[in-house]
DNA sequence: GTGGCATGGACAT
DNA sequence: TGTCCCTGCCACA
């Protein structure tokens, strides 16, 4: 569920709810150590590809990743008391309610760096540089396909991107990334923000302004667009989806 | 009701 | 490569 454009989705509803707030942070579940952050200012809530950020005036920030598996649960005021296994509860005009992340963890503001240092360019973040990500796609040694789900390489890209972005470009996911040339790259790029943003905007992968709901690749058995029987094999080490025909 | 898979990723092995 | 993360969804009994 969670790639990039839904946490920067989530980031937007949270600092609406949290924001300038005296938050009220606890661990029902009891694995985060909630004292430092328990009643202070929350100032921001951001995404950096699929990590969520909430940066506490003093400086320190709760950072989270959902994983595959983690989700936020959002409680009007008054809330219910958590559920069972509840790693964190923010509360505020409204209450976020965490269930099993990958990580959960507070961090310096030098540990945000560190954090951001190791995450590559963000299609949905105004700072990124559409330079650096041509270029850093292209030093990448590895299929294009497999590149685009490295978050060094670019962040925020999950596999239903992958597969619909790429058909997008029409490019097959098996070409090494270091033989794009820098248009078709740049173009990826371009296709990645527009459309992740109408993602973000949606509440979910749109890869057809037209029909939102649509899939031209992901998990299809033919090709939305010609009919062809969808390729499917693993790359870099998740199910990939692509058209035959459409995408040499 | 149950079991397998998955829109991640870190870590151990 | 396997395994964990207090999951959700779907197909199939």
């Amino acid at each position: 569920m969670p790639e990039g454009h839904l946490v920067h989705r989530t980031a937007r509803e949270q600092a609406a709810d949290l924001a300038g707030c005296r938050v009220h942070v606890s661990s029902p579940q009891g694995r985060l150590d909630t004292e430092a952050l328990d009643g202070r200012v929350l100032s921001e809530v951001s995404a950096h590809g699929k990590h969520l950020l909430h940066r506490f005036e003093h400086g320190r920030t709760v950072h989270v990743h959902l994983g595959m598996r983690g989700l936020w649960l959002r409680y009007p005021d008054p809330a219910p008391p958590p559920r069972k296994g509840v790693r964190l509860r923010l509360a505020g005009r409204a209450t976020y309610d965490l269930i099993a992340p990958t990580t959960c963890e507070v961090l310096t503001d030098r540990g945000v760096r560190e954090l951001s240092g190791r995450l590559g360019p963000d299609p949905l973040r105004a700072d990124s540089s559409a330079g650096e990500a041509v270029a850093r796609l292209r030093a990448s040694a590895a299929p294009v396909g497999a590149a685009l789900l490295d978050q060094s390489v670019w962040s925020g890209v999950g596999n239903a991107w992958r597969a619909e972005l790429l058909w997008l470009a029409r490019l097959d996911p098996r070409t090494p990334a270091a033989e794009l040339s820098e248009a078709d790259v740049h173009r990826l790029w371009e296709l990645a923000r527009d459309f992740m943003t109408m993602g973000r905007d949606a509440g979910q992968v749109v890869s057809d302004a037209a029909a939102g709901d649509e899939r031209w690749v992901y998990k299809r058995e033919r090709c939305r667009s010609c009919g062809a029987p969808i390729r499917v094999e693993q790359l870099g080490g998740r199910t990939s989806y692509a058209c035959p025909v459409e995408q040499r």
